[in-house]
DNA sequence: GATGAATGAGTATTCATTCAT
DNA sequence: TATGAATGAATACTCATTCAT
């Protein structure tokens, strides 16, 4: 391992603790209410280094969703080179791999919509705001590319393929977000697990042909 | 007419008018980037003034929530009331109220979630939260009977009744929610009418006994 | 007077009572040194008070330049209309004003060149600097006239009248520079008063015809 | 050459190279704006190394100064020296001098008034503020020594020669900043050498005796 | 000597909220 | 009631300087 190799590594590292350290308080406080002075004082650096590893607070904030973003694109695309699957199995391999993307990271994914804010879009480098883009545009691609073969295999109804892969996006989202929702505000106890199956029972059933 | 009763109604009408100005605020430039001032100057009133009719900028925020959450249990209630119709038009009618809800106000909707941040909720008054959460349970509650009397009749399947009106609700605010999010990040069209068209049949026809 | 004018009077009362404030603290630190803070403190108000009256630090600044530069039109103009004068005498009543200038706030004379920096032209608002450029252009104009006139007269000796002007506005400001860096830098008594005088003197008498 | 020459020969082409980034960047952004990065970046060190070369940054800003203090005192020196010329060829080298001075480093003449900022030299060593003192102060000496010979041969009206000499340095530095702040400020061409021929004409012209 | 990563004190500016009129 | 001037706490970000390697 060469030296600069090392270096590079290092500096990984470094990043993945301010990650670490960025998303256990913006989890815990939301957005505005975090200060680089609670991140920097929870990852035990000084606020100024912060800077070192990420242009400004916002571009610290979409890095977390970054990394979400490439587990998410992992699962599908391992999903869709699955070939020896039928095409409901490899619907339930993917309805699995969206549930391991929210284990992942239960809380980031609820924060991801703050990225829509265009005054917070201003603020990521271009680098980072292509691979964001060029990573949702390509996880739901891959996802549409299943429900497509699978309509072609004649296994599913053609109800508009692209669209197909944003709904089960959006029932996703939603109903972690609703679910969320529902546990803060009348702090209900818990029933993701049980809405979600639900759901996704209802989403496919719909495709039987 | 008694004095003090026109003097209610005149306070009403104030705040209304902060609340339509605060709403075009809200709704161009987001929660955070809005200020007491723009919304004073949009509602041609005193910064001072606001602070008569809402105890902060919170609840000002949270009035708004309340108005689209009053809106949605009317149309909802009015929707269960309806006994002549069978369990599938009063599903089409519950369809079509979301859809006029989402029209009602179309970004109100995405700044809800806000409303999740606990450090948002501590500002604001017992009265507020408590009728928001009464809303909004009862909104769902109604929605659940009436998938629940469309079981009974033998006309859905059951899918345990209190999730499917979670997830009508969470699938329509993901769709919502992600097509709006694609068309400011990718800057793509809104397929937003055309999605819920697809993602509502799609729930429905999983239902069918 | 109406209520208008007098909000408006008392407005400017409250910018004339910054500007003194700020006047003391960057005399006695310097730009850099002084902070928002500081001035705050010394005009007996909070920080904030201050972003009322002046768009940003650098504003504050130059409005204080601005207050000389009309101080230095004035005098100039009036120089200017004695037309009674003989074309010496006018001459000497221009070194009385220069003079003035320079007693009405000798240090915010050394700071005004402060002013030449791009970056600190780049935060100022268009109206205030097309004023300073407005009034010194203008002031070195009439300076330029003073020149002009003398020498149609024939009592001058034409040595390019425009330069002449800028001339004797860089031989003031040298001079005054040149003995407050000494006095600074070595401790010497101030001999700026006798420095002006041979200055006057030779320019004076390299001009005669 | 001992070792410790060489070293010390070494150790002197460092700060030259520093001074000659340094003086690079200061030129370029100004004092405040530009940062201790910026120049170890222009001399292509490390910011640490700065440190071993200059105390700190307003010790490597006061030794350009020092760098062009010492150009002037050479060949002010070197003109006192020519007892060949006469008085007249004598000031006629000095106007000479001063011009080349300007040339040798015509941003830093403007930028060495941030000297006198009593907060820049508690920041300076004894040495370093002790040398400056003196370079300017002899400098000055030997002018006004070409105009006491200059008085004492009857060559030129007697004026307090020591003034003199602070005469032409502020006419000289006072027609300097004028013009380059003309140049910023208005954008005008920059006539420097034709208003510092007239300027140096009108002086000159005042001694003839 | 040289490095450059880390530091952390320092500051301009914003804006929700108050309160004297 | 309504005003809007004044407040002052809060915070992202910078950069001169240090020090372990």
């Amino acid at each position: 391992m060469g030296i600069q190799e090392r270096k590079e590594r290092e500096r990984e590292r470094r990043r993945q603790q301010i990650m670490v350290a960025a998303k256990r308080v913006f989890s815990a406080k939301g957005f505005t209410k975090s200060t680089m002075e609670d991140i920097a004082q929870e990852a035990e650096l000084s606020p100024g280094t912060l800077y070192l590893y990420f242009k400004n607070k916002d571009e610290l904030y979409a890095s977390l969703s970054l990394r979400i973003l490439r587990y998410l694109h992992i699962r599908v695309e391992h999903v869709k080179k699955e070939n020896m699957l039928t095409s409901w199995q490899r619907l339930d391999a993917l309805k699995k791999a969206l549930y391991d993307v929210y284990e992942f990271d239960p809380l980031i994914l609820i924060n991801m919509f703050h990225l829509q804010s265009s005054e917070t879009l201003k603020n990521l480098s271009e680098d980072l705001l292509r691979e964001i883009q060029e990573l949702s545009r390509s996880s739901l691609g891959s996802m549409a590319e299943i429900f497509e073969e699978g309509i072609a295999k004649g296994d599913f109804i053609d109800r508009h393929p692209m669209a197909l892969s944003d709904i089960i996006w959006s029932l996703f989202s939603g109903v972690v977000l609703w679910e969320e929702s529902k546990r803060i505000i009348n702090k209900d106890k818990n029933y993701l697990k049980q809405t979600l199956e639900v759901a996704f029972e209802l989403f496919t059933s719909g495709l039987r042909a």
